[in-house]
DNA sequence: GTCTATACGATGATAGAC
DNA sequence: GTCTATCATCGTATAGAC
């Protein structure tokens, strides 16, 4: 073969990779396979020897970026209060709402998952099932990780929604502080 | 002239609602401009004498939207606590998060105004800033306002992402008695 | 494995008949 | 004002050369 194994699987993972910051900036549908595979230096054509379909490719999109995202390493090591507090202060920031393709994948992702079949959403809810897991142990409070999750994803999306940099700090500040206070609060 | 100002008025309105509802539940850009006609009964071509393109469509569905939206009406009229408290009980309701297409339009739009140009950013900066005073005013509390919009919309989020009816409810029940909670303690 | 070429449908938008 | 017909472009996906 003219091309090793090892090189079809390092471009299927470049792919994913920059397929998933792409699809986090300008929405994964409104992205062709071509505009895709140029990204990483390809042809349209050869999307087809690493993806069965467009549809696959976000399933595995979604799925790599759970794994991935910040919140989830958060969730395999028990987490202290404290860290978890660092964690979603970098996340209620401006860098971090004028960064979404190399963000968390909820907000930009989130209503192209909701309106995804079955096995992507299942794959979010197993992902986010474990989160809220983690963060209840860490809280000890099953609903304040609920809270604090939809906190997140909806402050980010209210932020991006803004037209002036003024009042998505309000928005960040408002909901960091709030964040802050709850960590201290519980326990 | 064979049809009415009146009616070509009338056709508008109904697109213009129409419209909203087929981008809240399947995504605007995902919706071409013959499906949005023909759910008013109209084909394709005739579109093009109401709107200039699909974009300014979209400027006004966004605007139509907020205008429109149970949320907003709080805003106009000073709530009371009481008042603000069990309209976000039905924001925060399973009905809710099963019936986008009639449903706010934050969650399931919000992506598409992140993404969109300047001036629909700008309509919903100003639509969320007369909100959040509204809500300041009636809550005594700036920043628990902010927290509020931005719970709502991500517990909405979040919840839709899911595939089981059973965790949509968890998060919804975490949000819905946060908000309780938080109205009751502040003042 | 990647390329070019291509099939085929859907898209946003326009032109002209009624 | 709405229709049908049409254009140009873009979408996903496939076929065959290299």
């Amino acid at each position: 073969m003219r091309y090793s194994n090892e090189h079809k699987q390092q471009t299927r993972e470049r792919l994913l990779s920059s397929s998933g910051a792409l699809a986090k900036r300008g929405g994964f549908s409104s992205t062709g396979v071509a505009g895709l595979m140029k990204a990483i230096g390809l042809t349209g054509g050869a999307f087809y020897n690493h993806f069965p379909s467009k549809d696959d490719l976000f399933t595995e999109v979604v799925r790599q970026e759970l794994h991935n995202s910040p919140l989830a390493r958060l969730a395999t090591q028990g987490a202290s209060r404290e860290r978890l507090g660092r964690c979603l202060q970098q996340y209620l920031s401006l860098a971090h709402l004028h960064n979404a393709e190399s963000g968390c994948p909820l907000p930009p992702l989130g209503v192209e998952i909701a309106r995804a079949a079955a096995p992507v959403r299942e794959e979010a809810e197993h992902w986010l099932v474990d989160l809220h897991q983690a963060w209840s142990a860490t809280l000890e409070d099953d609903q304040l990780a609920w809270v604090l999750i939809s906190q997140c994803v909806g402050a980010l999306m209210v932020g991006r929604m803004l037209a002036t940099e003024h009042v998505q700090s309000q928005v960040l500040d408002a909901s960091r502080q709030f964040v802050e206070k709850a960590l201290h609060e519980v326990g």
